[in-house]
DNA sequence: AATTCCGCCGGGCAAATTTCCCGATCTCAC
DNA sequence: GTGAGATCGGGAAATTTGCCCGGCGGAATT
C-alpha cells in the first residue's frame, strides 16, 4: 500500500500532464492510470480499481455525468471527484446526484484539490468554496419544498397517507368525514402538483415528513 | 493506560454495584465512572472517554437508545454495550441501529459480560448467544421479502408505479393496454397484500426494487 | 365593529379508477 | 397432453378522484 491510487480523467492531455506533475509531487499519491473519455474511464477504473478518480464534467462522448453513473453503478463504493471549469451550483447538484463525492473548480488553488483527494479517500466529500457559498445562498433564500404551502391539517394527513394509511382509517383516526379527507388528498396534490400517490409519498419522504418509523406495519 | 476505562450507565445503583465488583475483579478492567440516567452518561462520557461504555436500555429520562445516539453523535467512534434485561431480538436491533456495537442480556453468565467488553474494546462486536439464536431464526424462516411471489412483468410494473409514474405512461412505455396496467396494479395489491398505494411504495423501497434515482422528476 | 381573508370541514356529481370476475394465449414442466 | 402459471385484456359494479360549491370560525384589516 504505497499511498493513494488515483485515476485522471479529462480530454486535455495538457490538462491532465499538469495535474499528474502536481498529484505525484504529493507524497502518498500516486497516478495509476488515464483516460480521456468516459469509455476509456470507465474501462480503466474497472482495470485499475482506484483509490480516487478524478474526473473532468466535459468529457467527449458519453459526458461526465455519464461517466460518474456508470462508475458508480459497478463500484457503488466509488470515490469520484469532480475537478471542473464548469462554475455552476447546479452542475455540482447534478454531480453529486449521479454519485460524485466532491466538485472542485479548476479556479481553485492546486491545494485545494490535494485535500478534496485527501478527504474523499477518507470518505469524506469536498466542495469548491465558490460553489459550497453559491449553494448555501440558495439554500437561505430559496428554501422552498413543494410541501411548505400546505396547512397543518393537509400536512398531518399527507404523513399519515404516506405511511400507508387508508384514507377511511385517517378519516376515523382524525375523526372526520370521509369525504373531507379524500377531499384533502386531492388538495394536496394539487397544490403539490404530484400526479400520483407514490409521488407523493417521495415529496413526503424528501421533505422529512415521516419519522423513522416509515416502513408501514 | 493501567487496562480498559470502563464507564457503567445503569440506574439501578445495587445492580451497578455489582457489576462494579465483577468487573473490578478482572485484571485489566477498571471503572472509571458511573451514571444513572442519559444525560449523566452523556456528561460522563464527555469527562472521561472511557475505553467501553456498559449501558442499560431502560434509563429514566431519555432512555437508553437515545442516550447512545447522543453519546454517538460527540464520538463517532464511542464502543458502547449494551447490557439490560430486555430479552428481545427487536431491541437489540434498535440498539444496533442506534449505535451499539454489544448487547448482552442480564440473563448472560458474568464471563460473557466479561468477553463482550474485551471483544468490543478491541473493535468487535458482542451478542447474547439467545439473542443472536433469535436473530438467525428470524433470518431463517422470515428471509421472504412479500414481493418475490411476483412474475417479472409485475415488478417490472411495480417499480414504474412507484418511482411515481401514472398508469398510463406505463402502459405506453410498456406498450400495453391502460387496462392491462391497471389489472397488473390490482394483482400486485393482492399478491402483497398492500391496502394502500402509499404501502406498495415502501415495500417496493425495502425490497430495494428502486435505483437510486427515486425521487422522481 | 364591520369586513375580508383564509384554513378547516364536507356535500354533490360527472369522470376516472379500482375491484373483481372472466377468457384467451403461450410456455414450461411433468 | 395436461395442468399450472405468467401474460394480456374485456366487462360491470363499486369506489375514488377531480373540481366546484357553501358554511363555519378565527385572525387580520379597515
Amino acid at each position: 500500500m504505497s499511498g493513494l491510487a488515483i485515476l485522471l480523467v479529462d480530454d486535455h492531455p495538457v490538462v491532465r500532464e499538469g495535474y499528474r506533475r502536481l498529484i505525484e509531487r504529493q507524497p502518498g499519491l500516486r497516478v495509476v492510470a488515464e483516460a480521456e473519455t468516459a469509455a476509456e474511464a470507465y474501462e480503466a477504473y474497472r482495470r485499475c480499481r482506484p483509490d480516487v478518480t478524478i474526473l473532468d464534467m466535459s468529457l467527449p462522448g458519453a459526458g461526465g455525468l455519464e461517466a460518474i453513473r456508470h462508475i458508480r453503478q459497478w463500484d457503488k463504493g466509488a470515490r469520484i471527484l469532480v475537478f471542473t471549469m464548469h462554475q455552476s451550483a447546479a452542475f455540482a447538484v447534478k454531480a453529486f446526484e449521479a454519485g460524485a463525492l466532491g466538485y472542485i473548480t479548476k479556479t481553485s488553488p492546486p491545494s485545494e484539490l490535494i485535500r478534496a483527494v485527501e478527504a474523499i479517500s477518507r470518505g469524506g466529500h469536498s466542495i469548491s468554496a465558490d460553489i459550497a457559498a453559491e449553494l448555501a445562498a440558495e439554500r437561505l433564500t430559496n428554501r422552498t419544498s413543494p410541501l411548505d404551502g400546505l396547512g397543518v391539517r393537509e400536512a398531518e394527513i399527507l404523513r399519515m397517507f404516506a405511511a400507508g394509511m387508508e384514507t377511511e382509517r385517517i378519516a376515523a383516526a382524525l375523526n372526520l368525514s370521509l369525504k373531507t379527507v379524500q377531499n384533502y388528498h386531492y388538495q394536496i396534490k394539487a397544490k403539490t402538483g404530484a400526479r400520483t400517490d407514490a409521488h407523493l409519498v417521495w415529496m413526503a419522504i424528501s421533505a422529512g415528513l415521516l419519522a423513522d418509523d416509515c416502513p408501514p406495519q
